[in-house]
DNA sequence: CGCCAGGCCGTGT
DNA sequence: ACACGGCATGGC
């Protein structure tokens, strides 16, 4: 899937993003909502100096509401964006170089404490933000799975086949050389998301789709 | 107007 | 553990 992905879509220069914390907060505000929504509220953040660590820590619950209205679920994403600096400045002095020193094995259920962290955002800020080959998946790839019929019980939302799908990137890619799969994770991630925008849409059909297969229904 | 978006949470079963 | 509805806004 990903030779033919990358040969189809190329690079697609993915996070991440100018920082780390750019990264992460991008993440959350991703959820659910596309992009370009996403990019407007990052912008109002760019332009008040709120987009590191400092800035959200200085702002209030209301103002952080309001410069990231454009990206939807605004009151759930305030909150969740302060308890990150929160949990930040708690167990690693403000750091995020040094957050990203821990293991990804000890960190991942630390992130899924937090609110508004699943299993999604908790690998995307521990592939994205801290540079670990942590394989993630999303809606997309549940779907192509499901459709291409790789997965049994691949039921939608659920932390199950979240689990079986990141499980099956795990085998799929092998976990020899580490170094290598971070960038590999990070590239495959975004063709899927590429590919699903595309061609695998909810209700939508496979038309024109590069992944080679007549299974998908 | 309707559908969709780079999920997550609380509640009921 | 799962199903299901709610959460909000912008693009097409």
């Amino acid at each position: 899937m990903h030779t033919q992905l990358f040969a189809a879509y190329g690079p697609q220069h993915w996070w991440p993003a100018s920082t780390a914390f750019e990264t992460i907060v991008g993440a959350y505000l991703t959820q659910n909502t596309a992009w370009t929504s996403v990019e407007i509220s990052l912008e109002n953040l760019r332009k008040t100096d709120a987009l590191t660590l400092q800035g959200i820590r200085n702002l209030g619950r209301t103002q952080l509401m309001e410069l990231i209205r454009p990206s939807g679920f605004a009151t759930q994403k305030a909150v969740a964006l302060h308890a990150f600096v929160a949990f930040v400045d708690q167990h690693f002095s403000g750091s995020l170089e040094q957050m990203a020193r821990m293991p990804a094995q000890e960190m991942r259920p630390l992130l899924l404490d937090l609110r508004g962290v699943g299993p999604e955002t908790a690998d995307a800020i521990l592939l994205y933000g801290c540079g670990h080959a942590q394989p993630m998946a999303d809606e997309y790839l549940r779907r192509i799975c499901e459709r291409h019929g790789l997965l049994e019980d691949l039921s939608k939302g659920t932390r199950r086949s979240y689990d079986a799908l990141v499980a099956l990137l795990r085998e799929a890619f092998g976990h020899d050389d580490p170094a290598e799969h971070r960038a590999l994770f990070n590239e495959f991630h975004a063709l899927t998301v590429a590919v699903g925008k595309a061609h695998c849409k909810r209700t939508a059909q496979c038309e024109g789709c590069p992944l080679a297969s007549d299974l998908c229904r």
